[in-house]
DNA sequence: ATAAAGCTTCCTGTTACTGGAATGTAAAGA
DNA sequence: TCTTTACATTCCAGTAACAGGAAGCTTTAT
């Protein structure tokens, strides 16, 4: 098939799948004819499988380490897992980060009257 | 004076501080013999805002224009507290979707023998 | 036959810098 | 004074993961 069928199938822009060919990651047959790539339904179990773990937040390498576990029919579990701590670890990361900010930031707001007039604890804040 | 004091003082890098010449954020004046970037206490102060704005998290544009609110005397706080919420909003938001990502994950994880066989609920459920 | 749709490659832009090369200036030591 | 060293400058490339758009083929529909 196609690519704008193969990105449809996988819930996929063009422009990604075709990134995805372009970084080796999910590479067609060519038609040799039109040039025009030829995706198998392999291909696009695989584009399906990226778009998940993208969605999950890995990154593009991460996704590169997770299809070659994927295809490969000896791998152990451990190293998925190993990934998958690593990524939640990540997250983690990013939900301490964000909730001090919340904090922060809604304790300056609290502190604003928010009128007309030009005295605003934020900026004050901001310039200590 | 130079840059690099100009860094040490606001906690920036030197090419950071650049940087935001660059941008025309913080424009110092020049040293016309030798071309040198010469900063005044008030460049450092705004750098020092910056520095803070950034990090929490206010973009660079949004650090724009709450510098040209903490320079304009007559600003309401009203204006600065309307970006301020709207950064927490986009902080729920970010929140929200971690929360989401972590519980789905640990999920998978806890499926996830992770030992040496290759059976891995991660990658099953990234390839349905 | 022609037009429209779909495909191709290539280039630019995004965010907020960082790293590095080539080169010029200033300050410190011999 | 000369030289080394430290610091400054500009400019270019790279980062992550694409999106937008131009110019130009190929296929399909009318």
């Amino acid at each position: 098939m196609n690519i704008s069928q193969a990105a449809k199938l996988s819930g996929l822009s063009v422009k990604t799948v075709r990134y995805y060919a372009d970084i080796k990651m999910v590479e067609p047959a060519r038609n040799l004819q039109s040039g025009y790539r030829s995706y198998s339904n392999d291909d696009v179990a695989k584009l399906n499988f990226i778009g998940k773990a993208r969605r999950f937040n890995f990154s593009i390498e991460e996704c590169r380490e997770l299809l070659s576990l994927y295809q490969d029919k000896n791998r152990s579990s451990k190293e998925v897992k190993k990934l998958t701590l690593a990524k939640i670890a990540f997250i983690d990361e990013k939900l301490k980060e964000f909730h001090s900010l919340r904090e922060e930031l809604s304790h300056l707001v609290n502190c604003c009257n928010g009128d007309d007039r030009p005295s605003c604890p934020i900026l004050d804040e901001l310039s200590k």
